[in-house]
RNA sequence: GCGGGUAUGGCGGAACUGGCAGACGCGCUAGUCUUAGGAACUAGUUCUUCGGAGUGCAGGUUCGAUUCCUGUUACCCGCACCA
């Protein structure tokens, strides 16, 4: 039969029998794998997703054939902007678009025979999916995390969007490329930032790659050092300034406080040079992210005429600055400036003309600020000190005494902007009343649809399209029961795949988001593969979205997942990213019509590496099918043996062991080159036992499942290999009768020996020095030692 | 600037805990069979002046180093005026 029939005859076998799926009551023990779910673009599958894919069904296959409940689940996060765009393009609903590309999506999975569980299928746009994004949305709500604040966001005047910082990208919009500015506006929040600390807490409890966990250990940017609060002169105001040397604070020689800092507006009356402070408001203001963050070299800013600032520890007067190289979002938006021992302080002193006061000896601080540790200098009761731990130890003691300051903890990580201008989204689930202010959706009142319009493009005020339509806008407020009008925003993308994995659990429950019984036994997903894009942002909104939920006794554990693995990215064979512009794309489809998808998905667990990216090379792709092809030519081998042919016992037995550990420790590369010596070993044969090629296609029926089953059946070896149990190897039989012994002068290669195994080091020397070679580079030489491992090499050292 | 990673044949990559570097595959070469082959099979394939030399480079530890240590270079990724 040819492969395309072959294929097609499985796949319609496995859904027929309903095979993979996963049950919910079952006694076996759980093993959750997870696949990020995919975009489903107009573009289709991409090859990239077949790696991963192909990778974890090959996981999750052998884990059901070692006797576990596997659920190994598939869905769409078809909310987002290419939809919304095409719609915007074509006056159709967006849901049109995305039910014609999931289609598509669906088709192409299901040609490469992966198992997942398609009656767990879901779609972050159903509504029946997105009512409990928004009834979690609610509970945020209540909890008070979520909230409507004034920010100064990222804008992207291009896509008239807000962007989370997580999607500005060097400046830019991570979308369209175009620059961001800053723009104040209303938008819902996520109090993240309070999880700060759990969610750098909560790694200890993962198994993620160590690269991983530094991503977000790197995002979320915990930093230890005091507020100090500085007195304004003449008032009972404060400047609180947050640094993490207070040790310097005798070198102070000015104040910087962020363009937007609050303190401006409150003593505007005693500011003289007010004009010249909102001209650098403005400016500020409208340089986009880009300049201010690239252009860094270049200090701006402007002197405050008005008042001074009182350094609490030596009571001098210090002049207050505002500058843009202070971010307003930052600790306390106000910094105290050490020039000589700060890069960005010391450049902005030199150009303003600040005096620079050296408190740590070490550096020349005519040249530059000094950054290292050293001796204290002009620091009164700190002089002397040697150390940075005991300088600030020993100040913090003091401000603490006099009430001037105390150690404080600050995070990069911000709170979670949650709106979005946008039509294609989840709707906020909210209500603003004149009387009542913003009032939650009841909960029977859920979801919150998103209508049937005909034009998605957002209102120029850059409101959401939604804010459009009369019809969406205009209800009852569900408390006071007056006019009320609806939240317009709608939520990010991120919104939809910050819980998804719970909701594979017990997809179709319409009486709560999960089940309390289906969140116990399924428990934390055992191993979540995705892409290293998405080890900061998408794994901390659900690291985050879950510990919530677990505060709020709404799932049984803090952490989402315990394993969490990257593949590489798949690059075109020219070694550049695949493009449609580069005409470098692969699609899946050729290559599973033109070598079937087993051949495919052994090649992408063959390419290399699992971690790193790789070029195509569609040579090899046909090298794989090769192999398929001679696995199956091997079958006119068969003799009727039950048990291992002698000559391969102890091969076969490694090859299971190594198949085994390859496949749970990311490296498939290695389990199918085992996989290969073994079918070479077995050409070298006169005949096979159905034992041995029952083993073979047993170990290769998670990466090719189709032929194997095929020739599994067509010879009768016995049950179907995904309704078999997974090999298991004989640890008495891993080790061959006779070892080769490589014999070393002076550590170079002379000869080897085969000898049976354990054979003792005396014999191994003696017949060591007897052979040819070796005597050649050791005659006339003193040797002076001879060095023996048992099975291993001996190594004499001559002179 | 900070943090992390990588470096092995023509190519993708192997190598356990320090013990025969280059497994496996691609490509290439020669041959067999064929009307033919971009099929299949067989043999070979790190370089070499045939002494040796070889895992980015320079040292070190060791009987022995791709592996451990010190220094260094190149490239890649993440973060970045974060106080």
């Amino acid at each position: 039969m040819e492969t395309k029939k072959i294929e097609k005859k499985w796949q319609k076998y496995w859904k027929e029998n309903h095979t993979f799926e996963a049950k919910n009551n079952s006694t076996k023990e759980k093993y959750y794998v997870l696949v990020e779910f995919p975009y489903p673009s107009g573009a289709g599958l991409h090859v990239g997703h077949v790696r991963s894919y192909a990778s974890l069904d090959a996981v999750a296959r052998k884990k059901r054939m070692e006797g576990y409940n596997v659920l190994f689940p598939m869905g769409w996060d078809a909310f987002g902007l290419p939809a919304e765009e095409y719609a915007i393009k074509n006056h159709v609903h967006p849901s049109v678009a995305v039910k014609e590309n999931i289609k598509t999506f669906k088709g192409q999975l299901e040609s490469l025979g992966l198992s997942f569980d398609w009656s767990r299928e879901i779609a972050t746009t159903d509504p029946k999916y997105y009512k409990w994004t928004q009834w979690q949305f609610l509970k945020f709500y209540e909890a008070g995390l979520a909230y409507k604040a004034k920010k100064t966001i990222n804008w992207c005047p291009n896509c008239k969007i807000g962007l989370a910082n997580e999607e500005v990208e060097g400046g830019c919009c991570e979308r369209c490329g175009g620059p961001i500015v800053h723009k104040e506006k209303e938008q819902w929040m996520l109090g993240m930032k309070q999880y700060a600390e759990r969610l750098l807490d909560g790694l200890k409890d993962t198994s993620f790659q160590e690269k991983t966990k530094l991503a977000q250990i790197n995002w979320i940017g915990k930093s230890t050092g005091a507020e100090i609060d500085f007195l304004i002169d003449d008032t009972d105001e404060k400047l609180k300034v947050y640094t993490t040397r207070p040790d310097t604070i005798f070198g102070v020689t000015f104040m910087v406080i962020a363009p937007e800092h609050p303190i401006l507006k409150k003593l505007e009356a005693r500011i003289l040079n007010m004009d010249e402070i909102r001209a650098y408001q403005d400016f500020a203001s409208h340089k986009s992210e880009m300049e201010r963050t690239q252009l860094n070299k270049d200090k701006t800013g402007v002197k405050i005429l008005g008042f001074y600032a009182i350094n609490p520890v030596t009571k001098t007067k210090i002049p207050v600055y505002i500058s843009d190289y202070v971010m307003m979002n930052y600790g306390t938006g106000a910094i105290m400036a050490v020039p000589a021992h700060d890069e960005r302080d010391y450049e902005f002193a030199k150009k303003f003309d600040i005096p620079i006061i050296e408190v740590i000896k070490g550096g020349d601080i005519s040249k530059e600020a000094y950054v290292g540790d050293g001796e204290m200098v002009n620091s009164s009761f700190l002089n002397g000190i040697e150390t940075k731990q005991e300088a600030i130890a020993k100040i913090l003691e003091y401000m603490d005494k006099e009430g001037i300051g105390h150690p404080s903890v600050k995070y990069r990580l911000q709170d979670w902007v949650f709106s979005r201008q946008r039509f294609w989204g989840e709707p906020i689930p909210m209500i603003k009343c004149e009387n009542c202010g913003w009032v939650p959706v009841p909960y029977e009142d859920l979801p919150v649809k998103l209508p049937n319009v005909a034009s998605y493009e957002p209102t120029e005020n850059g409101e959401s399209p939604l804010a459009d339509i009369p019809e969406f806008v205009n209800c009852k407020c569900p408390k006071c029961g007056n006019d009320a009008k609806r939240e317009t925003d709608t939520m990010p993308n991120w919104a939809g795949s910050s819980w998804y994995w719970l909701r594979y659990m017990d997809p179709h429950n319409d009486k709560e988001f999960v089940s309390m019984d289906a969140l116990k036994y399924f428990g934390q997903v055992d191993w979540y593969n995705g892409g290293m894009e998405h080890a900061t942002r998408h794994l901390l909104y659900a690291r985050f979205w879950n510990n919530f939920l677990y505060d709020q006794g709404l799932v049984p554990n803090a952490e989402p997942f315990k394993l969490r693995t990257s593949h590489g990215m798949i690059l075109g064979s020219n070694g550049e990213k695949m493009s449609k512009s580069k005409g470098n794309v692969i699609n899946p489809n050729d290559c599973v019509n033109e070598y079937g998808a087993d051949a495919l998905r052994v090649y992408e667990m063959f390419i290399g590496d699992y971690e790193k990216e790789v070029n195509w090379n569609t040579n090899s792709l046909n090298g794989c099918k090769k192999f398929l092809d001679r696995v199956e030519r091997i079958g006119a081998k068969l003799n009727s043996k039950t048990v291992y042919s002698p000559t391969l016992e102890v091969l076969i037995n490694k090859t299971i062991k190594k198949v085994t550990e390859d496949l749970d420790n990311l490296k498939f590369n290695t389990a199918i080159s085992s996989l290969m010596i073994l079918l070479n070993e077995m050409e070298k044969q006169e005949t096979i036992t159905k034992k041995d090629y029952r083993t073979l296609l047993l170990l290769l029926n998670p990466m090719a499942p189709h032929i194997t089953e095929e020739l599994n059946e067509k010879y009768e070896l016995g049950a179907k290999c995904c309704e078999s149990k997974w090999p298991k190897y004989d640890d008495t039989k891993l080790i061959d009768e006779t070892v080769t012994i490589a014999i070393q002068v002076n550590g170079k290669l002379r000869g080897t020996i085969e000898v049976p195994l354990d054979t003792t080091e005396n014999k191994i020397q003696k017949l060591a020095l007897e052979n040819e070679n070796v005597k050649k580079h050791t005659e006339g030489k003193e040797i002076i030692k001879v060095i023996v491992i048992k099975n291993k090499i001996v190594n004499i050292v001559v002179k």
